[in-house]
RNA sequence: GGGAGCUUAGCUCAGCUGGUUCAGAGCAUCUGCCUUACAAGCAGAGGGUCACUGGUUCGAAUCCAGUAGCUCCCA
């Protein structure tokens, strides 16, 4: 029975992914082989696969694939988190579509909403995984806002407070207005944005008797307008010049600050000034932050709208004044423009500046902005309570594992970076102002005193024990960050916080691999490994593999906004699974950016149609019992020899986790040593059947080959390994269980000889490409053997691939007839045409004179004294070789050229 | 502003502690082929001052210093 001309991918995927499940070939339960494990990032419960997502679950699901038919009991766990601000933005978006705000629900209401919007919406990705045959333990998913898993928040959160980690205060944080929340540092986004510096005249209070002599206050009219070395007078009241991009936050003012170096400023040392527009009089301090190149050199210091000026605000003991709502719009602090959103508010001050003739001028300027990653507001900074946890303790350990190597990051460039920031590292703001996510188990009474309990009831008894009232009990309204939760991911989809002892945890943990993008090293690997460390005292992972980033093939970012994403889902349909597969891996060492582009798939794609066509060629045979002769037995012998190679090879590529390596040497194994040098070596004359024991040895190559490509592309291995051609399957017979090849035995003369074979081949076809000989053209060649090859051995192959009519040992040189060397054998191809004389001298006499300047460099080495007496002797040994090499080439090539002007 | 990293062929990248004919691979390009497994292919070929400058060394893509450009992280 014939198979296509091409592979068709889809059918097969479909039919085999269903296969694998149906078998359990993804189960695992711990019983005593050794154990492979890896945790899956969980991805956001609201997320759609992305670029990212592909190459990480591809690199996962080759190491599961490949552990698993080495024989471990390999154990990939999938799930999801809960991703509290991004969900609930979903959430409040569809409750807005159907006319409810979030408002007029009560916190459970509007969690029967998130939570029927999770079982309807949510992990959509994790079906979409499947496509790219992820072989998760899908009985083991996970997510984590299920009640074992929350509980285990709860529990660590307990348990930190008790040990005196977890504390309360107000700090500056990333307000995302439009989410209503604090988010983090890592969901916050720069980007350079257009805006206005505004230059905003502040009047000088009491500019009186300190005025020198020399330095009179001078008329508007007379300075230029931003410069502030002497005092300026508008209408007669003296003032300065402030460039500030936020004019709306004047009114939160609370002090004016200068360099005290600041020769242009020293009269103003000691004053007061008044807030434009409000009029509120503020001081004017002194210190070295503010830069005095920038701007006018003046600083308006807004404590509780800007994080730098915070930190001055409390370093100078300065009143905080935060005029802003929680959803951005201003309050009643800032005593004009209560109400009005804060963008809306700055065109509005500026106008009011303009009438006031307060503002100066206005120039466009580059700055960077935060947004939020959820919501694409501006993020405001902002003081509020927040729950925080100490880290400084935590992460000191944490580090150590890295240092000494019991965790490793891959690459290893990745340890500084970890090391620089768990040494500089700040307390956690664990607190989110949100309802979809573990509510912190803090209860307050109704004097404000709070404690920390699992259930109300023993938040009562707490409170008792402290004599405090528990009257108007209400638990804190903020939930848990998600990274608290993705936090405890390794233990607690092991169940290891419910039942520590657990076979499960005993079993799978620590786990070994970990795959995931550099830029949660901090945020969630940290993180974990601190939690490994704090309810394990192990390490969660041996190993963290750190993908790139995908970017386009213009290096940007991959990103929805630029629609330079291609979708994957789309892709693995236009180009086969393991096409895509092959295309992300083929470009991507670890760590490194992935400039992706489509060109990469279709070069996976056309690797599967090579492997489909080799199997073709191998199902059309007929099998004869004639015997093989002796240059198809090499053929056969030097093939095994080379795979046991490669396989070692790519067994030291996966120890450094160097996947496209890995992957690399598999393509030439089967592109190159396979199909373009075996095969035409064994391969029969048309319509020829093929020796018996060839055709075994062939498919059992192919076999092997099979099993070795699997991790990389499994879908196409499956689909052969189970054509007829092997003979009838176990039902439990899959390439996906089928044994890993392991390498054996290398021969090393075998190869070598193989290596000269293919390059004399090469040098026959390539005087007939030069001299436009058809390849059809049978042409007779001989040797004038110099070396150790036995070319009889070979004659068969010689002929076959070269298509050489005959092969003659000869002892002259053959003077008729195109040369070239082979090592230190000399070959001669006749042909039929008379030979370019002068052509051929020149080709010669080109490679004397290559030669002739290769020697002369080495005899320099050589004779140069201090190399011969500072260099390692196998070094010179091999200068030595090289230069009786080159010599008795030169010898040779120079007794042609001879030959040939006779 | 502080820290980390990168710069090798048209593109994407290897090149470990300096020394095999060390300047490589894949893709792309060019030439010739529809040779019944594969034109998603076959057989060949061309292509690089290893960013720049200096230093160490018998010897530097590799080590050191400086310069330029790019990227990321932190502030």
């Amino acid at each position: 029975m014939s198979i296509a001309k091409t592979y068709s991918p889809q059918e097969a995927e479909d039919k085999w992914y269903a296969y694998w499940l149906e078998k359990k070939f993804f189960r695992s339960v711990p019983d005593d082989r050794e154990p492979y494990t890896i945790v899956m990032p969980p991805p956001n419960v609201t997320g759609v696969l992305h670029m990212g997502h592909m190459l990480n679950n591809t690199i996962q699901d080759v190491l599961i694939r490949r552990a698993r038919m080495q024989g471990k009991n390999a154990c990939w766990v999938p799930g999801t988190d809960h991703a509290s601000i991004a969900t609930e933005a979903k959430v409040v978006a569809m409750l807005k579509e159907k006319g409810i705000s979030k408002k007029d629900l009560t916190r459970t209401e509007f969690l029967t909403y998130a939570w029927e919007w999770k079982e309807k919406y949510g992990g959509i990705i994790l079906e979409q995984l499947k496509k790219l045959g992820a072989s998760c333990d899908w009985d083991r998913t996970r997510f984590t806002m299920e009640p074992d898993l929350s509980d285990a928040v709860i529990d660590t959160f307990i348990h930190y407070y008790k040990k005196g980690l977890i504390y309360r205060g107000i700090r500056m944080v990333n307000w995302d207005p439009q989410g209503k929340t604090a988010v983090s540092d890592e969901e916050v986004i720069r980007k350079e944005v257009n805006q206005k510096l505004y230059y905003v005249r502040y009047e000088v209070a009491d500019i009186g008797h300190q005025m020198a002599d020399d330095s009179q206050p001078t008329t508007h009219n007379s300075q230029p307008t931003t410069d502030n070395s002497q005092p300026t007078t508008g209408n007669s009241q003296p003032y300065i010049v402030i460039a500030t991009t936020r004019p709306e936050t004047i009114m939160a003012d609370t002090a004016v600050c200068i360099n005290p170096n600041d020769e242009r400023y020293a009269w103003l040392k000691g004053k007061k000034v008044l807030v434009p527009l409000v009029n509120r009089v503020i001081p004017i301090i002194e210190d070295e932050y503010v830069e005095m190149d920038f701007g006018t050199g003046c600083l308006k210091v807004t404590p509780a709208h800007d994080l730098n000026d915070y930190e001055l605000g409390q370093k100078h003991q300065l009143e905080v004044i935060d005029i802003l709502n929680d959803d951005g719009t201003l309050n009643e602090k800032a005593q004009i423009l209560v109400g009005e959103d804060r963008f809306i508010a700055r065109k509005k001050v500026a106008k009011l500046l303009e009438e006031t003739g307060q503002l100066e001028k206005v120039e466009d300027y580059k700055s960077q902005v935060g947004f939020s990653e959820r919501t694409d507001a501006a993020i405001e900074p902002k003081l509020s309570m927040q729950w925080f946890l100490k880290m400084e303790q935590l992460a000191k350990p944490a580090l150590d594992y890295v240092l000494n190597g019991e965790v490793k990051l891959i690459p290893d460039k990745f340890i500084n970076t970890y090391r620089h920031w768990m040494e500089n590292v700040k307390d956690w703001n664990i607190s989110r102002q949100l309802w979809w996510g573990q509510r912190i188990p803090a209860w307050y009474n109704d004097k404000g005193e709070w404690v920390v309990a699992k259930t109300e009831a023993e938040a009562r008894k707490e409170l008792e024990s402290q004599s405090k009232s528990a009257d108007g009990l209400r638990q804190e309204e903020d939930v848990l960050d998600t990274w608290f939760s993705s936090g405890l991911w390794p233990i607690s989809v092991f169940d290891g916080f419910k039942d520590p002892d657990g076979a499960d945890i005993n079993y799978y943990y620590p786990t070994n691999d970990l795959v995931t993008a550099p830029e949660i090293l901090f945020f969630w690997v940290a993180r974990m490994i601190i939690s490994g460390h704090e309810f394990r005292g192990q390490a969660p992972f041996k190993n963290v593999y750190l993908t790139g980033i995908v970017r386009d093939k213009l290096g940007r970012k991959m990103s929805k906004s630029l629609g330079n994403s291609p979708d994957p889902i789309e892709l693995m349909k236009q180009y086969g699974t393991d096409g895509v597969r092959v295309g992300m891996l083929l470009s991507s060492p670890a760590g490194n950016d992935l400039m992706f582009d489509v060109s990469y798939c279709e070069q996976g794609r056309n690797f599967a149609n090579k492997i489909w066509n080799a199997f073709r060629l191998l199902k059309g045979w007929e099998v004869t019992d004639s015997k093989a002769n002796e240059g198809e037995k090499k053929a056969v012998a030097w093939f095994a020899n080379r795979f046991n190679e490669a396989v070692l090879e790519i067994d030291g590529h996966f120890a450094e986790y160097r996947l496209s390596d890995a992957l690399m040497s598999i393509y030439k194994l089967v592109w190159d040593d396979f199909c373009s040098w075996y095969l035409e070596m064994v391969k029969p004359a048309y319509q020829q059947p093929i020796p018996r024991e060839l055709f075994e040895a062939t498919k059992d190559f192919f076999e092997q080959i099979l099993s070795l490509v699997h991790p990389f592309m499994p879908f196409i291995t499956e689909e052969l390994w189970h054509d007829e051609l092997f003979g009838p399957r176990s039902e439990l017979d899959c390439c996906i269980v089928s044994r890993y090849p392991l390498a054996g035995d290398v021969d090393a003369k075998l190869i070598k000889d193989f290596s000269i074979l293919k390059h004399i081949i090469s040098e026959i076809r390539n005087v007939r490409n030069s001299k436009q000989l058809s390849p059809k053209e049978a042409l007779p060649l001989a040797v004038k053997r110099n070396g150790d090859v036995d070319y009889s051995l070979y004659q068969e192959l010689i002929k076959k691939l070269g298509n050489v009519s005959e092969l003659q040992a000869v002892e002259e040189k053959q003077t008729a007839a195109v040369s070239f060397i082979v090592e230190r054998d000399e070959f001669f191809v006749s042909i039929a045409q008379n030979i370019d004389i002068e052509a051929e001298k020149e080709r010669i006499e080109k490679e004397i004179a290559y030669l002739v300047g290769f020697l002369a460099s080495v005899d320099k080495k050589l004779n140069n004294e201090r190399f011969v007496q500072h260099a390692k002797a196998e070094i010179v040994e091999n200068e030595r070789n090289k230069k009786a090499d080159a010599e008795a080439k030169i010898q040779m090539l120079k007794e042609s050229l001879s030959a040939l002007a006779q």
